[in-house]
RNA sequence: GCCGGAGUAGCUCAAUGGCAGAGCAAUCGCUUCGUAAGCGAUAGGUUGUGAGUUCAAGUCUCACCUCCGGCUCCA
């Protein structure tokens, strides 16, 4: 009895068990499903992050409404399960079962044919095909520690070719306390989510009849956007960086050169015929770098040569791909193209711009493991459609890879089927307050390009050299690296991030010329400062600058006019104390420079 | 693009098919104040857009637009 043969509760470690409790309710939300709505064909619920969910073809479409109906079925269900018993079938036997199923038909008949063992397992009065991993008792699940939360939409097998089903998701976890706060964590994290921070801060906004999935920044966000752009662009020319300008526009002929064009045409701003010529937007930035690499002849002295620009790029995302500055349609990418002598040349770059990539991520206050992880992303040898056909170079390229990744001894993990078309990247990803996960950074090994483009150079030997090309972002897109910061710091930006670092706030408006020239003093100094001249109490002035989240308060009365002093208040700590505003200044220019927390 | 949901003042939200409202923000006035909201007045709307049903539509129907949650995609 109980189905699997995996060991009693107590010595199941608990992350076994949470599962087997998740996979069990899958089960359980099949069943009343097919309770309420006995036309529904099932498909698949395995376990996921937090729950589990099920995937349903419903006769009639349902809506978010009916989630509540449906748990109050399962929780009516429940009480007359208990174990799960195994059944095993044959082929034959399965496929009578799934006669009216042609998911299912079509699951059982993969299963033979790996020649796997078909099993169901039954419990109550339901049965479902399954290999097996629940709890030994259903009945004694707690009903108030899981919740029916949304409903979406998900292609059969996950290819947009298949039919769209419709799929339930749940939370579950042992106990309610878990649950809430599972349910408490979800809620504060729309507190932080950058969309309306952006609005809140006034950082940036976007405009129907400009577009969607084209930001436009307002003056503050602004503000953070030219600060990185100063830091990475500085922080590039002490690595030894060239920086560029190239045209976000260039002849349809140049992707096609680059290979680009057949691979992501459905994503690019269709063409802009001119004088029987067609230009596109420009989605990427390497085939101008390679142009501008071409300009003359290269020596092997030149190399590695990289070329670095703050690209603005354009990509025709489908529409329901867009979301706030994660997922636009145009963007500034700190991108940068590095020609190599070889692939040991390229290396050494690779790992040249991990240590680039972790020097910016201790600068913003990210930490790997915690807030971003490594992820070697690799081809499919058998996938030529998507992939350039060379098996040794894709070979050679993910292992140089890999053995760097393992000499550096950062943590990573492996993702199949993820590289570029021309050769195997290593991402950095972060998740966003949701926990959708993103590509932050992005470092890739290119052994295509420099054929297509002929990237040659001459030797000290005098022969003309192919060489390998390394891409790579140092920051990312301006947009999503300010997206995750937001909601990384909740809107509460480091000191040298923040578009206004400092507020002069007065008791009263007594104070006001004082108050001028304490900004005066400041903004002499490159501080980012705003003197509120409004007639309003000192508690509802601090109150406002404590929620547009500015680091610094000046605080001024007449007993700091009388001492020439101010009186400062720091975020978050509430009154530090006077002091003079010389004083202050080399307190806060320190931190500044320092760029820490 | 696909499935589901939403759209009312700058923001947050009310309004049985029957006069479109409140708080905050804004503007003006009073107040001149010591560390997270002082008081009063004024102004602010083609209820996303366009059709339709109805004596009457914010409310019901249809189409489109935008946003949100997923799926697919992500150079």
């Amino acid at each position: 009895m109980g189905g699997s043969r995996r060991l009693p509760a107590l010595n199941m470690d608990k992350e076994e068990q949470l599962h087997n409790l998740r996979h069990s309710l899958a089960h359980l939300l099949a069943a009343a499903v097919s309770d309420l709505y006995p036309k529904t064909k099932l498909t698949i619920g395995p376990v996921i992050e937090n729950g589990f969910y099920y995937d349903f073809d419903f006769a009639e479409p349902i809506s978010d409404e009916d989630l509540p109906k449906i748990e109050k079925k399962m929780k009516e269900i429940m009480k007359g399960w208990n174990g799960f018993e195994r059944i095993e079938m044959d082929e034959k036997e399965a496929k009578k079962f799934y006669k009216d199923n042609p998911y299912k038909y079509e699951l059982v008949e993969e299963l033979a044919g790996k020649g796997e063992q078909i099993t169901f397992y039954k419990v109550g009065e339901f049965s479902d095909l399954c290999r097996g991993g629940h709890v030994e008792d259903v009945g004694k699940i707690d009903p108030h520690a899981f919740k029916l939360t949304h409903i979406a939409g998900a292609y059969w097998r996950g290819d947009e070719k298949n039919k769209m089903l419709t799929r339930i998701y749940g939370a579950a976890f042992e106990t309610k306390k878990e649950l809430d706060d599972y349910l408490k964590m979800l809620e504060e994290a729309e507190k932080r989510d950058h969309r309306k921070l952006g609005k809140e801060l006034e950082l940036f906004t976007f405009s129907e009849i400009v577009g969607k999935g084209l930001p436009l920044w307002l003056p503050k966000g602004a503000t953070i956007r030219r600060v990185l752009e100063r830091f990475i662009v500085d922080e590039e020319l002490k690595r030894g960086y060239q920086h560029v300008y190239t045209p976000d526009i260039a002849k349809l002929d140049l992707y096609k050169k680059s290979g680009h064009y057949p691979y992501y045409k459905d994503s690019m701003y269709a063409p802009i015929k001119i004088d029987d010529e067609e230009f596109m937007l420009r989605p990427m930035t390497c085939p101008h770098h390679f142009e501008l690499y071409l300009s003359r002849p290269r020596s092997y002295r030149e190399l590695p040569m990289r070329i670095a620009e703050l690209a603005k790029q354009y990509r025709y995302e489908q529409s329901g791909e867009l979301s706030g500055l994660i997922r636009v349609r145009g963007f500034c990418l700190a991108d940068a193209h590095i020609i190599c002598k070889d692939k040991d040349q390229a290396m050494d770059e690779v790992s040249g711009v991990l240590d680039l990539i972790e020097f910016v991520a201790e600068k913003f206050g990210l930490k790997m493991g915690e807030d971003f992880r490594y992820r070697l992303s690799l081809g499919d040898r058998k996938d030529e459609k998507k992939y350039y056909k060379d098996d040794k170079s894709w070979d050679e390229g993910e292992e140089a890879l890999r053995e760097l990744l393992k000499k550096r001894g950062s943590e990573f993990t492996e993702a199949p089927n993820e590289a570029a078309f021309y050769g195997p990247k290593i991402d950095i990803q972060m998740r966003n307050v949701r926990g959708k996960e993103d590509t932050a950074f992005t470092v890739q090994y290119d052994f295509v390009m420099p054929k297509r483009f002929n990237l040659i150079y001459t030797d000290a030997d005098g022969q003309e050299k192919q060489t390998i090309v390394v891409h790579r972002s140092s920051i990312g897109a301006i947009e999503r690296i300010i997206a995750f910061l937001i909601e990384h710091f909740a809107g509460a930006l480091p000191l040298w991030l923040s578009p206004i670092q400092v507020a002069v706030l007065t008791i009263s408006e007594k104070q006001i010329a004082y108050a001028e020239k304490v900004v005066e003093e400041l903004k002499k100094n490159g501080i980012r400062v705003e003197l509120s001249k409004e007639n309003e109490t000192i508690g509802k002035k601090i109150r406002e600058a404590e929620m547009q989240k500015i680091p610094y308060l000046a605080i001024i009365g007449d007993k700091e006019v009388d001492t020439n002093k101010i009186a400062v208040r720091e975020r978050g700590k509430g009154d530090v104390g006077q002091m003079k505003t010389e004083e202050f200044i080399e307190k806060i220019l320190e931190e500044i420079n320092r760029k820490s927390l």
